[in-house]
RNA sequence: GCAUCCGUAGCUCAAUUGGAUAGAGCUUCUGACUUCGGAUCAGAAGGUUGCAGGUUCAAGUCCUGCCGGAUGCACCA
């Protein structure tokens, strides 16, 4: 890509004046302002600064050694040091042609491909999927997408909440409580419904909570009925997991539960006992400071009354039980051993942030040689109206299944307006494209760190900066190719031709998807994508609006055609690498 | 109390991690060729980035102190 190749002559320029300069930071980034110029560095600054040096001599100098003369019309020395780079219309038609050669589609596989395990979604058994699944899961999808597509190997895990402490609870709903024709009926509806029941007995009556440990350790200790009954309710799960995930399109490559590391975990407990990482307190086990960190990054200290106090994670309960930490970092072993990763990201709420620092601490610890990229990609929690953490009316949940319908009936509505003559069929299915594909554009849209105000409308919004206005792009595009003659396969390759500034501004922009998915696994942030998805649509509306394509002379319209092949197909590759749809016409 | 995150236009959010004049959408108002698909495009209006200092060529972004909010801090996951 361009910006790679002024990146290169960049650094032999410097390294012609400055010989010892570090070549990763000399990067060369879109300008923010068409007006400056098409690609900037700010480099130099910071390096004059470390050095003493005057930024704008020191511009001067890379200036003189710097050769673009074949790229760039021209190169500036403005403000404080910045070097602007203008790259002649012709550098810019040059990719774009080999593009339609189908030597690459603006972006480059990754010279390094690492192994890289994504761990997202984990619902738990027996409850339904709710609103706060969806950051996770789409989230997770769209990540593991982009690495994917740039050459690495990824490895996706759904670690499904299947051994929790909830299971005493249900196992007693379930002996004493169940309905079997609800069961029937909505068999997630049912647990749920037992689960509540028992909980809230619970709650008032001491013994019932009792009765539910007991009816845990038992199916913990292996206990038949228990195994069954359990086994049972995994079963009806999955037949939910299966249908949500079916409509949302993700797959994942392993859905290996809580219960799998099951038993590995008494090992874990000793091996960290073993270790001295590990130590018994009031009759639980847990993790405590190793001393090695400076005490404000330690995750195992807390400040209290201006004193550090212990703040261990507990692997061990005084009961004996494991709990959480203790299958992570069961899990944590296993997926390296098995999988031998670079790189495992855990997409979780932001609550789990100091949970995380503690299994990432223990695990460097325990395992010191492991070489290994542990990321914690967190997201903020779902709001409502109130700013706090969002309910409907009643207290419940949004459920996915419910929000999924309505963003699909949303979706309906509005195709049967505006194209009343498709058939019913057609119809359907666009709003099914266009109803999930506005549910997911919504979540990733936004930087995912921010908290999530719920809003019906906002999440099934198909107005503005929404998927649906990307797709019609799309849409548009594809009505072009069906008004040209595809047996004259002439326009596939023509010479491209930049006149009009909406022509030039469309083909630059397309120079920078690669740029832009780079950043989205840099950062582990898909809104990157979506603000250059939407920035693409817009500017080839502007495009569509000034310069025919079809009634254009012959040199002229093939060259536009080329222009329309290439923007819809990264209209396309983008939206699916957010897990988005397009369709041919909506 | 301590920790993490946040406070940006009337509302909902961006801002490529320290870069140039803080950008979008929604809302409001004005306009557009007898449409290569109007689910579109152009324009206007809207800001002391919570407050006060500091660091530097440059601060929404980093540091300090306040104010306000969310979340987490020992046997839930």
């Amino acid at each position: 890509m361009l910006h790679r190749i002024l990146e290169e002559r960049l650094q032999t320029a410097v390294h012609a004046v400055l010989p010892d300069a570090q070549t990763e930071t000399l990067l060369v980034r879109p300008c923010p302002d068409p007006k400056f110029g098409d690609y900037q560095t700010n480099a130099l600054m910071s390096l004059a600064k470390a050095r003493k040096m005057n930024p704008r001599q020191l511009a001067n100098d890379v200036l003189a050694k710097l050769n673009v003369t074949e790229l760039c019309e021209k190169v500036e020395i403005a403000g404080a040091g910045f070097l602007n780079f203008r790259v002649t219309t012709s550098a810019i038609a040059q990719t774009l042609q080999s593009a339609t050669r189908g030597e690459h589609l603006f972006f480059e596989k990754t010279k390094t491909p690492r192994t890289v395990v994504v761990d997202f979604s984990s619902p738990n058994v027996a409850k339904p999927m709710h609103v706060g699944h969806i950051r996770s899961t789409i989230l997770g999808d769209s990540l593991a997408r982009v690495l994917r597509t740039l050459g690495h190997h990824v490895i996706t895990d759904n670690h499904i909440g299947d051994w929790g402490t909830q299971f005493g609870k249900l196992l007693i709903g379930w002996k004493h409580h169940l309905d079997q024709a609800a069961l029937a009926a909505d068999p997630i509806g049912e647990m749920e419904r037992l689960y509540k029941l028992v909980n809230a007995a619970s709650e008032q009556d001491g013994k019932i909570l009792e009765a539910a440990k007991e009816e845990l350790v038992k199916l913990q200790s292996g206990d038949e009925e228990n195994l069954r009954v359990w086994r049972e309710m995994i079963e009806l799960s999955q037949h939910q997991f299966k249908e949500i995930y079916g409509r949302l399109g993700v797959q994942f490559d392993h859905a290996l539960g809580e219960s799998f590391y099951n038993p590995w975990l008494k090992e874990v407990v000793k091996e960290l006992r073993e270790k001295q990482i590990a130590r018994e307190t009031e009759g639980a086990i847990g993790i405590f400071s190793g001393g090695s960190l400076p005490q404000k990054e330690d995750p195992f200290l807390i400040q209290r009354d201006g004193e550090w106090q212990p703040n261990p994670c507990l692997i061990q309960k005084s009961d004996g039980a494991a709990n959480y930490a203790t299958t992570d970092l069961a899990t944590l072993k296993y997926r390296l051993e098995t999988w031998h990763p670079a790189e495992i990201v855990y997409v979780t709420d932001g609550r789990q942030q100091l949970h995380f620092r503690q299994i990432f601490a223990a695990f460097a610890r325990w395992h010191p040689e492991a070489k290994i990229k542990l990321a914690h990609v967190w997201f903020g929690s779902i709001l409502g109206d109130d700013g706090k953490p969002f309910k409907t009316r009643s207290g419940e949940t949004v459920k996915l299944s419910g929000l999924l319908d309505e963003a699909e009936e949303r979706a309906f509505k509005i195709v049967s307006e505006k194209n009343p003559e498709l058939s019913e069929a057609e119809r359907k299915e666009i709003a099914r494209v266009v109803g999930i594909g506005a549910v997911k554009y919504g979540d990733l849209q936004q930087n995912r760190q921010s908290d999530y105000v719920f809003s019906w409308d906002k999440m099934l919004s198909l107005q503005g900066n929404t998927a649906p206005y990307l797709q019609y792009a799309y849409t548009r595009i594809k009505s072009i190719f069906r008004k040209v003659d595809t047996s004259n396969t002439e326009h596939r390759t023509p010479d491209i031709e930049l006149i009009a500034p909406e022509e030039i501004s469309l083909a630059k922009h397309l120079l920078n998807f690669g740029l832009t998915l780079e950043a989205v696994v840099e950062e582990y942030r898909p809104n990157f994508l979506c603000s250059y998805l939407y920035e693409l649509a817009g500017h080839f509306a502007r495009f569509y609006e000034n310069c025919p394509v079809l009634k254009a002379e012959e040199a002229e319209r093939n060259s536009r055609l080329a222009l329309c092949k290439l923007t819809g197909d990264v209209l396309k590759q983008g939206l699916e690498l957010l897990g988005i749809e397009t369709v041919e016409q909506m």
